[in-house]
DNA sequence: GATGAATGAGTCTTCATTCAT
DNA sequence: GATGAATGAAGACTCATTCAT
C-alpha cells in the first residue's frame, strides 16, 4: 500500500515528497517539450527545469518516452473524461458543442504548454501513435462522433451527415485555431477576443460560412 | 549548347542524369520522411531508398534540413500557386471552396507521402517554421483569408465573419480529414468514397453541421 | 563544506575524482597530440589513452579544440608567469637569459610532449592562433622584448639593437633547439649534454658565433 | 621521351600545356596550403584556385600528399641547391651568413606563400617528416653545419662551438623572423626595413646581443 | 586530357541510460 | 532518495579518391 497511486489520502511525508517531485518533473517536461519538441528536448533540460539531477528522472520514469506517455495519459485522460461527461449531460447538440469549444479554448488558456504538446507531439506524431495506443487518441474522436451520431439519431442533425467525417472536421477546426494560438499567428490577449473566437468557431461549426450555394 | 542550363529541353546527358538523381533523392526522402518522420529518418535510409551512396546526398543538398526544405519549397510552391489561381478565377465563393477541397483530396490521393510530410513535419513543426520562413506557410492561409474577405465584401458572406479565423477553420478541417487518411484512421479506397468525402467536407464548411440552435 | 569548489584542499571524493579524470584526459591528450598532431589525433585515441569511454571526454570539454585550448591555457599560463617572474627579478640581462634558457630546456626535459605540442600545434598553427587569442602567445615575445628594451635603456645592451627583432631571434633559436630534441634529430640523453647545450645556446645568444667580420 | 620531365626544351604543344597545368596546380596548392594549412586545404579548393576540375588534379598527382611533396621537392630543392652553392663560394664565414640571411628574406619576399608552407607544414610537420624523407630536410641543416665546421676548422670560429647546435640556432632565428613576417606580427612593407632586418639578424647571429657577461 | 558524379571510410559529437556513491 | 560521472550506441557530415563519360 506504500506505493499506492490512488487518490490523495493519507501518505507518509516521504511518498508525498515523492509525488511532488514526480509532478515537478511532469510540469517541467511539459514546458520543455512545448518549447523544444519531444526530440529536441533533452532529459537533462527537463531535470534542470525541474531543479533536480537528471539521474533522478529515472527513478520516476522508465525513459523519456515514458514521460510523454505520462503527460498524455494523465492530462489527456481528464480531457477524455470531460468529453464523456459532456456526452452524458442532458444537452442539445449545439449546447454540447458550445461546451466543447469553450473547454478547448479554456484548456489552452490555462495551460498553453500542455495544449502545445498535445497538438505538436501527441495528436500528430506517427511514431507516438504507433508505439502507444492510437486508440486512446481516437477515443476523443469517438466521443465526438458518438455525440453526433446520437444527435443525428434523435433528429437534431441531418440523416446525410457522416458522423465520423464530421468529428474530424470539428476536431480539425478547433485544433487549427489552437495551433494558431500556439504558433502565435493568431494573436489573442484579452478575454473578450477569446470569447469572440469561441462564438465564431461555434457558429462556423454549426452553420458553416453561410454562403448561399 | 550542350551545357545549357535552361529550363527543360535539350541538356547534356550529364546534367540530365544529375537532375534525375536529385529528383530520386527528393522522392526517396519524401517516402522516408513520411514513414519515419524527419527526426526518425536517417540520411542513410534516404540514400538506400534512392539506391545511391549516402555521400552523394551531400552533393545535392547541404544537409538533412535542406532536403526537407527543398521538398517543402518545390512542392508547396505548386500548392500556393494553385490557391492563387483559384483566387483569380471568376467563381462564386462556394465554387472556389469546391475547387480547393477537391484539390486537397486529389493532392493527397496522388502523393500521400508528400501530404503526410506537409502535415506531420512542415505545417506543424515549430522548429521547421522557425528556421525557415513561416511566412511561406502562412501564405496559404492568407490566400484563403483573402478569398473569404473578398466574398464578404461582395456580399456573398456575412459581415460578422472573421476572415482570419474562418481561414483557420477551413484549413484545419481539411487538414484533419487528410490526417485521417494519412494515419489510416479514415480508411478510404474507392474513388466514390473520396468524392463523397469532398461533398461532406464542402457541405460542412459551407453550412456547418446544420443544427438548429 | 563537502562540496567546496575552492582551490585544492578538502573536497568531496566526487569532485576529487572528477578533477582527476579531467587531468587524466589532459595528460592523455598531451601525449596523443604530441604523437599524432592535433588533426591526426582522434578523440577516441585520447579517451583510450586516458582509459575512459570517449563520451566522457565531452563531459569535461566541449570539443577537441577545447582540449587543446585547455592544455594551452593551463600550461602556457605557467610559462608566461615564469617569464614575468624572471622579468621582475633584480638580475643582469645575461643572468636573465641564463634563467630563460635553463627554463626552456628544463621544461622540455620534464614534459617533452607538452613542449612538442606547444611547438608543433600552438606556436605555429595559423588556425589555432586565429581562433584563439594570438595575443596570448605574443605575450611571451612581449615579455622578452621588454627585458631587452629594459636592458638597452639601462645601458646593458647597444642602442642599435631592435628589441622586437631580437626577441624573435632569441625565441626562434631556443625553439629550434627544442624542436631538434622533439624531432629526435638532436639526440640528448644525459644531463651533462643538456647543460652543455644551455651554455652553448646562451653563449650564441649573447655573443653570437663570434666571427670577426 | 614524350613524358620527359627534364629541362624545358622542345616539347609538343600538348605536353607544354600539360606542364603548365601541373604548374598551375602547384601554384594554387601553395596558395591554398598557405592560407588553410595542409589539413584544412581541400583538393577541391586547390582545383578551384587553379581553375580546373578537381578530378584533374589526380592526373598530375597521386594524392594530396603528393602535391605537398612536389612543392617541397621542387621548391626546397632550389633552396638546398643555393645553400650548397654558397658553401662552395670562396667566402669568409660572415660573408656566407650575409648571403644566407639575404636569401631567406628575399625568398620570403618573392613568394611568401611558399615560405609559409615551408615553415608551417614542412619544417615542422612530424607526420610529413615521417612519411617523407626527414633526411631531405636535414640536408639544409647539414649544409649550414658544414659551413660552420669548415669555418671552425679554418680558425674563423671558436673551437668550443658546437656546429650542429649552432646550425639550429641560425636556422631557428631566421625562421622565427620569417614566421613573424608570415603571421603578420612583424609588419614590414618597405625594402629599407627588410634591409635593416637583414643587418640586425646578421649582427645578432655573428655577435649576439652583445651583453657583457 | 577534362569533368564532376559517385563512393564510403573515417570522425566528431550528442544524449539517453546506467550505476556507484 | 539523490547525484552526476561514466558509458557507448547512433548518426550527421566531410572529403580524398575513383571512374564513367
Amino acid at each position: 500500500m506504500s506505493s499506492a497511486t490512488g487518490e490523495a489520502g493519507r501518505r507518509s511525508p516521504r511518498s508525498r515528497r515523492s509525488a511532488e517531485t514526480r509532478e515537478r518533473i511532469l510540469h517541467a517536461a511539459t514546458e520543455v517539450f512545448a518549447r523544444s519538441g519531444f526530440h529536441g528536448a533533452r532529459v537533462a533540460d527537463i531535470a534542470e527545469q525541474a531543479g533536480i539531477a537528471y539521474g533522478l528522472v529515472y527513478h520516476y520514469f522508465r525513459n523519456k518516452d515514458d514521460i510523454l506517455a505520462a503527460i498524455f495519459a494523465e492530462r489527456w485522460g481528464q480531457y477524455i473524461q470531460y468529453l464523456h461527461d459532456v456526452g452524458r449531460m442532458p444537452l442539445t447538440f449545439p449546447e454540447r458543442m458550445r461546451r466543447l469549444v469553450h473547454f478547448w479554448v479554456e484548456t489552452y488558456r490555462r495551460d498553453p504548454d500542455l495544449m502545445t504538446i498535445m497538438i505538436n507531439e501527441v495528436s500528430r506524431s506517427y511514431e507516438f501513435l504507433e508505439s502507444h495506443d492510437i486508440g486512446t487518441v481516437m477515443i476523443a474522436f469517438d466521443a465526438i462522433e458518438a455525440m453526433i451520431r446520437d444527435a443525428r439519431d434523435r433528429g437534431e442533425l441531418s440523416r446525410d451527415l457522416d458522423p465520423q467525417l464530421a468529428s474530424y472536421v470539428i476536431f480539425g477546426a478547433a485544433e487549427m485555431v489552437l495551433t494558431g494560438y500556439v504558433m502565435g499567428t493568431l494573436r489573442r490577449t484579452d478575454p473578450e477576443t477569446f470569447a469572440h473566437d469561441e462564438e465564431q468557431l461555434l457558429s462556423l461549426l454549426l452553420h458553416g460560412l453561410g454562403a448561399a450555394e
